[in-house]
DNA sequence: ATATTAAACGAATGGTATTCGTTTACAGAT
DNA sequence: ATCTGTAAACGAATACCATTCGTTTAATAT
């Protein structure tokens, strides 16, 4: 076959495909894709040109949803509070793509603008840039660790029988708590933007 | 050649020198890391059952360092800092090594005692078993993110000149500073204590 | 002394990302 | 309307990679 009249592939098409992998089996190779698209894997490199800019796309995908509040709209904690949320809130929607983001560089136009946001917001606040860089990087840090924990849901520790009853006690409470991840989240975001609030500066 | 006299081959060496491979490149394939043990790619298969194994060893190496306090010592604040310290830097010793580590399940049996210690330091405390997941939860999503922060130290932002000013400036000021992630974890850290200690239980 | 196990190897298998040359449709210029 | 260059598909080929298997031989246990 030679080119076709309407073109089977986009970027878009391509990201799309490759989320439903990464979300249905926790990662993907281009035969996968290929396949999925009913398409041969070196048709790909016509569109992208490797997979690391797809994984980047899918990046792109994800934080699409992403909508950033007005700055004047309310004061700093509630920016500061909304643009975590919906940060987190991306990731989780497709959490078995975040181990394959950690080992990459951010390219991602909407995610550099969450950067822009949290910086405003936190200048509005009246931190000096050196204290507004550790305010970001307090904020980035647990919303990608909260992400990465609801990433492994269920087995991320492999018991041996060998832990102690605190922790044992401890472990059976996550058990039907259904959204617990996101619980934990605003818990730990609330005290975190108010520790900040009340940080010596 | 057949069956040496003295075994050239061990867990631990495999995995001390896939661990250096990963401090130096990111990554590790077994043709490379047999290379560096002067041996055959197969050969590994008789001490270890796959890559995966490795990546556990790994994660084992990389914690043999932690070291527990004592529990009845000094106050629980003083506890989860000491532990979540300690986690903390032996994940920031091998910052590459994070990304492999987010995709696998915990069976390293060091890895487990922290969380041990971490479920006693909060019950000391008097936290509920249900807000003592959620305590350690926090604590552990900070660390696992902060270290996830410092293993991609520059270029983890591509900036294309486009950002606003109050992330210009905030970003300017991250060069030089030698130890920023330690001092900005420290500060993170000492301020999900304080507000964990002041939650409404 | 003999049998079993352990630890090395090389060769083979099946999968992966990527490159290249080829084909042919489409779009713009003459 | 024709010509031309680019775009988008394909299959074949390359160079890895993880893993398995059969073979060899040393060490160990019986």
């Amino acid at each position: 076959m030679a080119r076709p009249s309407k073109p089977k592939l986009s970027t878009a098409a391509i990201a799309d495909a490759a989320l439903k992998l990464v979300d249905a089996h926790g990662e993907f190779t281009l035969p996968q894709l290929a396949k999925a698209l009913s398409v041969s894997a070196s048709s790909l490199y016509n569109h992208v040109s490797g997979k690391d800019e797809i994984i980047e796309l899918m990046r792109g995908r994800a934080m699409s949803a992403i909508s950033l509040p007005d700055s004047v709209s309310s004061d700093w904690q509630e920016i500061v509070q909304q643009i975590a949320t919906s940060y987190w809130e991306s990731y989780s929607r497709h959490p078995r793509l975040i181990p394959l983001l950690t080992s990459h560089t951010v390219r991602d136009s909407t995610t550099l603008r969450v950067y822009d946001a949290l910086a405003e917001a936190f200048a509005m606040a009246g931190f000096e840039p050196k204290r507004r860089l550790q305010a970001i990087t307090i904020v980035d840090s647990f919303v990608l660790g909260s992400a990465l924990d609801a990433a492994a849901p269920e087995n991320v520790w492999e018991i041996d029988g060998e832990s102690t009853r605190a922790f044992s006690e401890t472990l059976a409470t996550a058990l039907g708590d259904e959204d617990r991840a996101s619980k934990t989240f605003a818990v730990g975001l609330d005290l975190i933007i108010n520790g900040l609030y009340s940080l010596p500066g």
